[in-house]
DNA sequence: ACCGGCATGTAACGGGTTACATGATTTT
DNA sequence: AAAATCATGTAACCCGTTACATGCCGGT
């Protein structure tokens, strides 16, 4: 998904400035299935304002850069329906972090556990930050994908927790501290 | 992920060729997470033997190229432990698909059935494919993968049978096809 | 005093994907 | 007869990340 259509869908949920528009794939709605950086979605604005697809509002801002404010055009609002229209090719996966935990018997058990821990506290965040995005009035489609990402991410939490042993079995260990062993 | 640690990686699991190693990403054990293709794989080989990480063993074919089977080094094997003592930074998801559903409310119904089952069916071939790989000798974090990647894929099918209606409720109704309502 | 947030933008750099080039053999 | 598999490799292109440039305001 290129970065102009990725700023349209942005703009769908609202007018929106290029700083906004990076928030929405941070810690927004967006911030589970994507991601953009100020790098992409500036030009991607200019190119979307230059094809007629937006159009911008400027407002003045005392002690920083104006504030521009982008809007869809009906150009717009066709142009991302017809970049929805294709079919998607499968989604390609990319977790260093598995690469690196498949090969978690070469490496030194600290490292293994940083990262481990390190691994699953994100998961939990990105659950925490899912139950505070609030529901109201969103449509069956968002619920639908925010859904979906919180089944993810409990799945992972949940596999995560119950087979740590796989990959670190002396943190079981200290179970019982005064045991007789 | 470079691509010079993606090969070393596949080679820690034995000798290969570009090919080969091509197909781990495809159709093996690196599938879930990660993928390569051609035209970063022969390039990174070329740099690991330039750099004295792998060894290249030559087997003349009639009919087709030599086939050029790279073993790793002392020195290639102490770079992979290296290249993977940093720390990941956090897993960047990327789904078009899901990008799409986000929007199925604006989008044509028959598109998005094409896109869910797509997806759904997707999901069902990797589980399939995890199931048709062995699990002779491989090491307790190369289940643990293959576990995460069974939980993340069975919890996806699962949610997305279960959830069908919010996005394609007009598919639930024809269950019955007797009733009398 | 310093860091984080607000706010926009450019440029270099790196790197991966895609397409191209070649060609025999096996399967459909 | 066509398509897929085996097999390697190059090159252009795209495009995204990272770092840089600038500057004020509010909180610690």
């Amino acid at each position: 998904m290129d970065s102009k259509t990725l700023c349209l869908g942005a703009l769908m949920l609202g007018d929106a400035s290029g700083y906004e528009i990076k928030k929405l794939f941070e810690e927004g709605p967006f911030s589970y299935f994507h991601q953009s950086s100020f790098g992409s979605i500036y030009p991607a604005l200019g190119k979307l304002m230059a094809e007629g697809l937006v159009t911008c509002d400027e407002h003045a801002q005392e002690g920083r850069p104006d504030k521009k404010v982008y809007s869809l055009t009906d150009k717009g609002r066709a142009a991302f329906r017809k970049a929805l229209s294709i079919n998607p090719q499968r989604d390609r996966i990319r977790s260093e972090s598995m690469y690196m935990l498949f090969f978690a018997h070469l490496l030194d058990t600290g490292h293994v556990r940083k990262v481990y821990d390190g691994y699953l506290e994100g998961f939990r965040q990105n659950i925490e930050c899912l139950d505070g995005l609030s529901s109201d009035g969103i449509s069956p489609s968002r619920q639908f994908v925010r859904g979906f990402g919180r089944t993810f991410y409990e799945a992972a939490v949940k596999y995560m927790e119950e087979n740590r042993h796989m990959l670190l079995p002396e943190d079981e260990a200290p179970k019982a501290k005064g045991d007789k062993t």
